[in-house]
DNA sequence: CCCAAACTGTCAGCTACCTGACAGACAATG
DNA sequence: CATTGTCTGTCAGGTAGCTGACAGTTTGGG
């Protein structure tokens, strides 16, 4: 289960700064989302692609007054609207958006960038196959403990005595990811606590003392 | 939830005897498989992509001797091995492959293809989105009427008296698609035959009589 | 600095679904 | 046609995790 879609491998922003693209940046147009507001949701007509510049996004669905968190975005990263999901921004954030016939046009005209489009795509794709598989084989602490590892992998900085985890997220936000209640989750990180494999630093930061305990039975190899 | 990812919208195979394409055919190597024998598996070292030319696949996920079916794969439908999933001939067919960098390589002299590998890759993110979506926010019964109903738009015959619907599946196969156990599905098919929603004709059709009720809540809409 | 709004912890039902078990139906292979 | 394996129906327990409720904490806006 990935904390977030990460796909500045692909540095992006950069890519888009080089001369050589200037003509491709013309068809994205930018705007400035404030916190909470949604930037598309599927009864948005027209599709588009959108690049964050700065700030956090939120992809979600959401069925009857239920939500689940697809991926949490961050500045390079990219994503579409083509598929049936909610785009929230998390805080105040800049976001660069083309029409997505636009977009296939500069597809025909570079054709080398579209190799990048099926990189991405094929991480999206990826990603939401752990999900599925987090979903349908594991339990609920399992997943948190996975979401826990993917977070150290991603952004833990170790220090003295553990690894520091500043994930700027409430319990409600975790068990929005990890497809579970509020409740459980809360429950669930304070028995962490308590057998003190982490350290509660403050509401947003962990300090993971033993993250061995997150690890999952490893599979029989055929 | 999909009963299968139907790539055929996109005439892969015709497109492949065009003439223009012989040599991107030539990167293709033909074999056949027998039934249940394992076309890929996770663990296979190098990735390919692959076309069912004839029979009938299944793209699998497995963890810790359980398994949970993404997709049912049928004559012209691509897939890629550069997911952790299992393929499997659910009857004898027969598979073209390709090697990926080879592909790639296609790819690079046939900047239009890429167009159609976007679009079969987005195809697969819809699905997999699909999946998330029962998995995360329906309940078992949901995901099977939501199957049945897949199934009744994908190969569903109208006939007096309802709509036929031969799917070649036992009821395994089905708890393998929708993620729940074979007892349960069971039990929820013959609460529908009693209820005379459906009738069985035999081991592997159905006859819907009443697809109404297979219906969904309807989203509120915002 | 204060108050409202947003978070957090915890607990007591409740229930959808899993598991294991077993008997009966069906299919296919010699 | 007999026999073996595969598929099906059903039931009785057990449990993970949901829901609602409520009190305590923290945060941030005015």
């Amino acid at each position: 289960m990935p904390a977030k879609m990460k796909l500045s491998n692909i540095d992006v922003l950069g890519l888009l700064k080089s001369p050589e693209y200037a003509q491709l940046m013309d068809g994205f147009s930018e705007r400035c989302y404030a916190k909470k507001e949604l930037i598309s949701t599927p009864y948005n007509e027209n599709d588009s692609i959108f690049i964050v510049k700065s700030g956090r996004l939120r992809i979600y669905l959401s069925y009857e007054d239920r939500e689940f968190t697809l991926a949490l975005l961050e500045a390079g990263d990219i994503f579409s609207t083509h598929v049936k999901t909610y785009a929230e921004a998390m805080e105040d954030s800049e976001i660069l958006t083309a029409d997505i016939r636009v977009f296939q046009q500069m597809l025909i005209q570079n054709p080398d960038v579209s190799i990048s489009v099926i990189k991405v795509l094929g991480i999206l794709l990826k990603n939401s196959i752990n999900i599925i598989e987090g979903l349908a084989f594991k339990d609920v602490r399992q997943r948190l403990y996975d979401f826990l590892l993917n977070a150290i992998a991603d952004r833990g900085v170790s220090q003295g005595g553990g690894i520091l985890l500043k994930l700027q997220l409430s319990m409600e936000d975790i068990a929005l990811l990890i497809g579970t209640s509020r409740q459980t989750v809360s429950t669930l990180v304070n028995e962490l606590i308590k057998c003190q494999a982490v350290k509660k630093i403050d509401r947003q930061t962990l300090l993971v003392v033993d993250p061995e305990i997150f690890k999952e039975p490893s599979p029989s190899f055929p």
